[in-house]
DNA sequence: ATGCCTATTATTAATAGA
């Protein structure tokens, strides 16, 4: 089972390497991200024919999250997270595929900072928090990939020092990010490459991608029982040097389970005698 | 260094991204 997230940076602008990538890589479960895109602009007949059932949640020029699934439909648990108080950025996806749940998300940039649009990514990442907290509690099998818009080390910058104040970098969300993480969930990127320098995004400016000058920021955070099974992770790299691309690479991990036969939600220990 | 690039929206420029 190969999941991967993918920020496409628009989803028409961009739909032919979206569908070479999809054809090429070939996973089963997909979150987009920056779709840009109106909801009745999102192109699902050309992305059903090449294999996927899609539920997606657009918005006009900004923003938009989809979930992809090879040969089903994704069926839709929830768009928005709990006690967001406008619901006008579509940001958050989540559907149940094959026995799994999957949240997309795409956290606000928070640029510049200080700020009001900084003080809006620290709120909407304590939202998150919360709804992923409630998630762990299940006990269900739940992936939350996306964008998420931190680096989380120093490993993950390529020249951390330039990005101190950064909305991306600043303290405060590197640890909301290490908050979120404490509940229990794998990085599963970092769980399979503890040590390496690995980037999500290269800057369109400057020639970032040929310096290699990149930032970790798409993740894939697992719940414990589907952390049991990570298997592989990594980013498709090259598709960042296509033409007419976005400036994030997909990223993946491959799970250890059949398809549509997610791992046994594990037994209460506490049972009452009866 | 606050610009360099790229997309969308609405009219040739503004805004957002990271």
């Amino acid at each position: 089972m190969k999941i991967a997230t993918y920020n496409v940076n628009g989803v028409n602008g961009r739909l032919p390497v979206l569908l070479r990538w999809l054809g090429a890589a070939s996973p089963d479960i997909v979150c987009l991200q920056e779709l840009k895109a109106p909801q009745e602009r999102f192109p699902r007949q050309e992305i059903e024919k090449a294999g996927y059932g899609a539920i997606w949640h657009g918005q006009k020029a900004w923003n938009g999250v989809a979930i992809l699934a090879k040969g089903v439909v994704p069926v839709e648990r929830r768009r928005g997270l709990p006690g967001d108080p406008d619901h006008l950025h579509s940001r958050y996806i989540e559907a149940e595929v094959g026995g799994l749940i999957v949240g997309g998300l795409y956290l606000p940039n928070g640029n510049p900072w200080p700020g009001p649009k900084f003080d809006y990514k620290l709120a909407w990442f304590a939202r998150l928090q919360r709804h992923a907290k409630t998630l762990l509690k299940s006990g269900e099998p739940v992936v939350l990939a996306g964008d998420y818009n931190v680096m989380p080390t120093d490993l993950d910058v390529y020249k951390p020092e330039r990005w101190v104040n950064d909305a991306l970098f600043r303290p405060e969300v590197r640890k909301a990010y290490a908050k979120l993480l404490a509940q229990g969930w794998t990085d599963a990127l970092r769980m399979i490459h503890p040590d390496e320098r690995i980037y999500t995004f290269w800057d369109y400016f400057r020639n970032a991608y040929a310096r290699d000058a990149g930032l970790r920021i798409d993740h894939l955070l697992l719940s414990p029982t589907l952390a049991k099974h990570l298997k592989a992770a990594n980013v498709d790299r090259e598709v960042r040097s296509w033409e007419k691309t976005s400036d994030h690479a997909p990223t993946w991990i491959v799970l250890a389970i059949p398809k549509g036969r997610p791992p046994a939600k594990p037994k209460s220990r506490a049972r009452p005698a009866r």
